[in-house]
DNA sequence: TTGTACGCGTTATCAC
DNA sequence: GTGATAACGCGTACAA
């Protein structure tokens, strides 16, 4: 491996200048640019990133943190993620956490380590007070979900008009016994708003919840098989139902009709995140700008690392897409 | 930040000593190491990872390189090469080329760079002499592709058989004209190989396959709609058709349904994968053990890092996914 | 069993 | 404009 002696050496200059011009630092002879330049061709010569890591304490790497990345919602996000930052010349380490609050916390630990500049949240498992002391490590930015008490730059939308959505479609087509499915039922304020949506746009219409149609711990599409059996078993059978994720629909869809049930008719489903399979299923869902949301975050996050006055953020929104199954 | 230095100085031991506590060295007296460990927690000190892979000329990093995250089967085998890899104690750079060569040499530049200590390939853009020099500079194992040339680690299957296996299982059901449709034509192996598969099931049925049944640059949902339309318009007319993807099988699906078309009774499909969305269509098709490939691949390279004999290694293969669109 | 001294490859500071 | 020189934080011969 050539280093930068080598070049120096080869190029009869210094090592500094042969630095200055790998830095693209002023003051320097176009000459000596160009006889250095040479030598670097010749040699074969790339700078060693570990040296300039330690020196320049800068990795030019981000972290992201996701569930898990088959989960279409989140592969999107960080393709979009990825995208824009090597545009910038970063590089992406991908984390999942798998839900599990162990992980993350040691996930975190790259950032103390110096191992990434800096954390994007795209879920959160642990409370804000685990966070708060890596903040002295590097920037922490929040995507999708956020924190009450997490004041750091977070790029989300307003899940309660997410749940107001949906539902007041299922509402303006007709359905009073409405359902409400979602994943697990932890404090997380994503969680809760779009409940909140939901109960507003309920009250709204005057039309009261049974406890029975509260369905929690469903994120999977195997989930949305079982929250079907469920469903079956309510006594005052809900005939429409709003869930959280598009794969829950999906999977309660698939055990519906499998059942001889049709579909809206006997059951009315709606999804949220509108992934590629709401479209081939005919799945009505809420959308969400995913791509947008991936974008802003990450240059949001290369803003903090860099120092830069953060921009005014873009408004970001949700828009319902009306298929067959509502 | 606390270095190795502070620990030292307030445990007033030595800078050696710790850094044989670090890393487990012998010959340290239990009540040193109780110091130093104590100081440690005391200054909340962590090592500084530029500075280890600096010194070890390690990064314990790896680089994946795929087309896009969002395509499943990709996204399924990086979920298990993240899981395998953080349990070896690696991390993992996310790389899309998006089938582009350049941005396929770009991040092979990580490689020269020692910002990680191996690359997975999952796709191969560049033909293998654009990648052979890199060879000097840290392990390259190729994952699902293969390449003539490339005499490095590989785990993959024999994509004859998978086209193969999928023809016959159409030929079986009593198909005759049978089309095929695969993913871009250029010179890469799998493809070959699959068609391969396929002229051979036709072929020992002593069925003529028509020039015009040959559909290629089908990769996604969008792609297999277009393929639709292309299918409707040959002559000949197909009344099956493989697909080298699950993605394009259902956005052909969808869009022969949408048509008023009977599947499988007016045209059959068979896809490949066996991705989700295969089991919410019915979609009958080419299960490949991604699971298996993908730790299998993680764990070769991380053998390939360390200098292990690697393993024999299990065997992989295909089964048929028999579900209603054939 | 422990400490001294040096080097890993770069970049920043300062003097010329 | 350019070049010594000193860090950055750590690991490891080698000596003791």
């Amino acid at each position: 491996m050539a280093t930068i002696h080598d070049v120096a050496k080869l190029a009869g200059i210094s090592r500094t200048t042969v630095s200055r011009v790998l830095n693209c630092h002023p003051y320097v002879t176009e000459e000596k640019k160009r006889k250095i330049l040479n030598a670097m061709k010749q040699l074969n010569y790339v700078p060693n990133s570990s040296a300039q890591r330690l020196r320049k304490t800068k990795t030019d790497t981000i972290a992201v943190f996701v569930p898990r990345i088959t989960n279409p919602f989140f592969s999107y996000l960080v393709e979009v993620m990825e995208n824009e930052a090597a545009k910038f010349g970063y590089k992406l380490i991908l984390c999942q956490t798998h839900y599990n609050k162990e992980q993350e916390k040691k996930f975190l630990e790259l950032l103390k380590t110096k191992q990434v500049d800096g954390v994007i949240l795209t879920s959160i498992e642990n409370e804000w007070r685990h966070f708060k002391p890596y903040l002295n490590d590097g920037p922490i930015v929040i995507c999708n979900e956020y924190d009450d008490d997490a004041y750091v730059p977070s790029v989300y939308l307003d899940q309660v008009k997410g749940g107001y959505l949906g539902t007041k479609h299922l509402i303006d087509r007709g359905y009073k016994r409405i359902a409400y499915c979602a994943g697990s039922e932890r404090r997380s304020r994503l969680t809760r708003d779009r409940r909140k949506g939901y109960e507003q746009a309920m009250k709204e219409a005057s039309l009261v919840i049974d406890e029975d149609w509260y369905l929690y711990n469903a994120i999977s599409i195997e989930d949305g098989k079982n929250v079907f059996l469920r469903l079956k078993q309510i006594k005052n059978r809900p005939e429409a139902i709003f869930t959280g994720s598009d794969e829950v629909a999906a999977g309660l869809l698939k055990a519906a009709k499998d059942s001889g049930w049709r579909v809206p008719q006997d059951l009315a489903i709606i999804g949220f995140d509108n992934q590629p399979l709401a479209q081939l299923l005919g799945l009505s869902t809420v959308a969400q700008p995913v791509e947008k949301m991936g974008s802003q975050t990450m240059k949001v996050m290369i803003q903090a690392i860099t120092g830069e006055e953060s921009k005014n953020p873009t408004n970001l929104s949700f828009h319902l897409i009306h298929r067959t199954t509502t």
